[in-house]
DNA sequence: CCGTAACGGTTGCAACATGCTACCAAGAGG
DNA sequence: CCTCTTGGTAGCATGTTGCAACCGTTACGG
């Protein structure tokens, strides 16, 4: 198992984070969730990782409170992942993750998958870390408060 | 090496950047990073990895061009490894899977390290996905376009 | 019903990555 | 000089991943 959380790293949300998804394979299953994949094959398929990697991956996921398996939707007896609450609020993370590739990894021009607003057709908007006030952040503008409560 | 780059995930953003900076170690660095770390033995202090883990990551993260090796800013001969524009860049990222974190992971009144806006000490706004026209979008109000260019 | 194919796995093994400990060379600092 | 710190490398044990083969169950056509 890839389970940490390390010694004084476990009251980080981050590091939290990162073990609950932090694998190669867990945030493109997320991503592949969001892009509506619900079953085992549609997983396996399209992203080409092994079954018994999916397996573990998908179980861990479960375990983790990020996917819910359910009964199949179409009626038949098998079963399928879809996304629980806590599996949907990975929202903004993956499309940060989108919007940091789309930016940093690709030449101008050179085709990639998009995401869009489905009502309009548009591309979204660049996410922006705000303050409560609503000011633009950069990284320097903000600093870590250790254990505060909430 | 942990680098794929999967047959035809290659043209999504979010596998090239879970490529770049999808393991337990690297994120955790980039972390610490923008939360001041610069040093070797800071990060190894800090996270509390094994060194020739540490080395391998900070390398492939300079060859990944999210970090930078630069004389050091002490005068000392030691060298010191500082975010470049693309890995500052990464700051939503961190801050998305910092407040997933806090908001999934953490009951109420359990304390942990908190990200605050400097100026005014304010916990910062939760990130929210836009489109082009600023509505709030939500996981279902979008969907992605294959091989789109920009 | 029956045969066959697809689905959703499990198992075993080889390859690779990770973590630990020991060691070490080159500064810093006195 | 002498010693401590920094920033690594080397070797080995262990854990994780990937691949291929196998298997019970479920759908599906005739």
């Amino acid at each position: 198992m890839v389970s940490r959380t390390r010694f004084d790293d476990s009251e980080c949300p981050v590091a939290r984070s990162v073990d609950a998804i932090g694998d190669w394979w867990s945030l493109l299953i997320v991503r592949d969730a969001f892009d509506g994949s619900r079953r085992f094959g549609e997983f396996q398929r399209s992203l080409g990782v092994a079954k018994n990697i999916l397996t573990a991956r998908l179980r861990t996921l479960v375990a983790g409170g990020v996917l819910e398996s359910v009964p199949a939707s179409d009626g038949s007896a098998y079963r399928e992942y879809v996304l629980t609450p806590k599996g949907e609020a990975l929202f903004p993370v993956i499309v940060a993750l989108r919007q940091w590739g789309e930016q940093n990894f690709f030449a101008p021009g050179e085709p990639h998958s998009q995401l869009v607003d489905r009502e309009q057709g548009h591309r979204l908007r660049t996410l922006e870390v705000l303050s409560a006030d609503g000011r633009r952040l950069n990284p320097e503008d903000t600093t870590v408060h250790k254990l505060s409560t909430r």
